[in-house]
DNA sequence: AGAATCGGATACCGATCTGTATTCTTTTTC
DNA sequence: GAAAAAGAATACAGATCGGTATCCGATTCT
């Protein structure tokens, strides 16, 4: 059992193996790093360590990461790191904040392809989370994750973390008062249960199939009020 | 932001302050400790390390967590930690077996005293739920933050992960068998889903409130199959 | 061409980390 | 009461942490 990352990782989790040649390219960079991949960073420093930082936090946590391994595996300098994000904790932040735009734009581009009506596109969310759950690579939300990791008093983070669930809870509101559910509020509530446990679960499990499950759920849950009405 | 345990906690992080004087009492020691309050150690030093370690980990992570930290509010020394538990990855590890352990303990007590059908028993799952997550002190799943925290591949903490889920799967599995529901390996995935959302979204938000959404969500599930029979 | 900015390389700082060695005191056990 | 085990106190080792200072090369802009 290995706290810190093992030795066999050292290879992935540098960018160059130990002699420094041609810096590893952006798409390399962020393999396997779920949804970090559909940000496509155009190649900056600052999109460099920002693509490095993701792949190891959602790999081996955020504390367990150093400043060091991050540059290393960004190709650059540690001065150039910090020049950039003042220190590690805003680098933090700032992983955060562009970790939850890059997957809200994948999940609203994904979902922009779903036709139908509103109860089509709540029960769609489901397929679009099976499709995340089965990257080779995911490693969970890294919204929750942090959440374990971090202080319970932590206001920056949590800040940071609401406005990313405030984002994708809007939106199931709205569609919840299309459809016509009784209280919208509520169904944010019950859905928020929904994809947090079938995150939480496939990531645990390593088996995507609970997206399924949370899907089938989320259709009693549509079906049990407005027995054939309520179509928009 | 603070990343390391804030100036203000070392006040409670320590159980002496700074003075050595009388070692803290096991209560207090484990004082808003959630799950570890009900495992009621004993006073030996093994059992105050743990109950010390528990608080600590839950509170500000386990990697952020060092231990002279540990041993400093257990009121031992540090030579006696690591006589006792080899080393730190052997401590988590047998935090988070008796965390397990102190839970289950807790949660079928409290599910003991529930009178009627399985069905019913299924329910109050989430009643139970309702009263961790409405301790002040609640901070989630030890075995969902270790998730997020430790490597993926990362056998014996998955091990002893799913030691954990299994115990409670086995019995909600007997519970749907005795419902009779079309297929309890289903049944089960779905509790898991909602169980885990619930603590997720407890956790994030300081709600207690999910408890009785997931509630309501299992009700529905239950109702969907046998629309009046199957009581035992 | 000259100036200015950016970034890489390296060494370093103080603090903290896990883990150990040593010494001494306390408690248990026979 | 003596032997033995357990624990406290302290200091320390080696490594790594976050963060900074300095220097130098390359690029860009006017």
């Amino acid at each position: 059992m290995n706290i810190r990352p093992t030795p066999t990782d050292a290879a992935t989790d540098a960018a160059t193996p130990a002699t420094a040649e041609a810096p590893m390219p952006l798409d390399d960079l962020c393999a396997g790093a779920g949804t970090v991949c559909s940000a496509r960073y155009r190649a900056t420093t600052p999109d460099r360590v920002l693509a490095a930082a993701s792949w190891l936090f959602c790999h081996h946590g955020f504390q367990a990461t150093g400043v060091d391994a991050i540059a290393r595996r960004a190709g650059t300098a540690k001065t150039s790191l910090y020049k950039h994000f003042g220190n590690k904790e805003q680098l933090i932040e700032a992983v955060l904040e562009r970790e939850g735009a890059a997957w809200r734009s994948w999940f609203f581009s994904e979902m922009a392809k779903v036709e139908g009506t509103a109860e089509d596109r709540l029960l769609a969310v489901f397929d679009i989370l099976g499709t995340w759950f089965a990257d080779p690579h995911f490693f969970g939300c890294p919204f929750i994750n942090a959440l374990g990791e971090f202080d319970v008093n932590n206001a920056r983070l949590r800040k940071i973390l609401a406005a990313h669930k405030s984002h994708l809870n809007g939106w199931i509101a709205a569609q919840a008062e299309m459809v016509g559910t009784p209280d919208p509020a509520d169904t944010v509530a019950q859905f928020t249960i929904l994809i947090d446990g079938a995150i939480v679960a496939a990531q645990a499990s390593g088996n995507p199939g609970y997206a399924r499950q949370a899907r089938g759920l989320a259709m009693l849950l549509l079906r049990s009020h407005a027995p054939a009405s309520a179509r928009k």
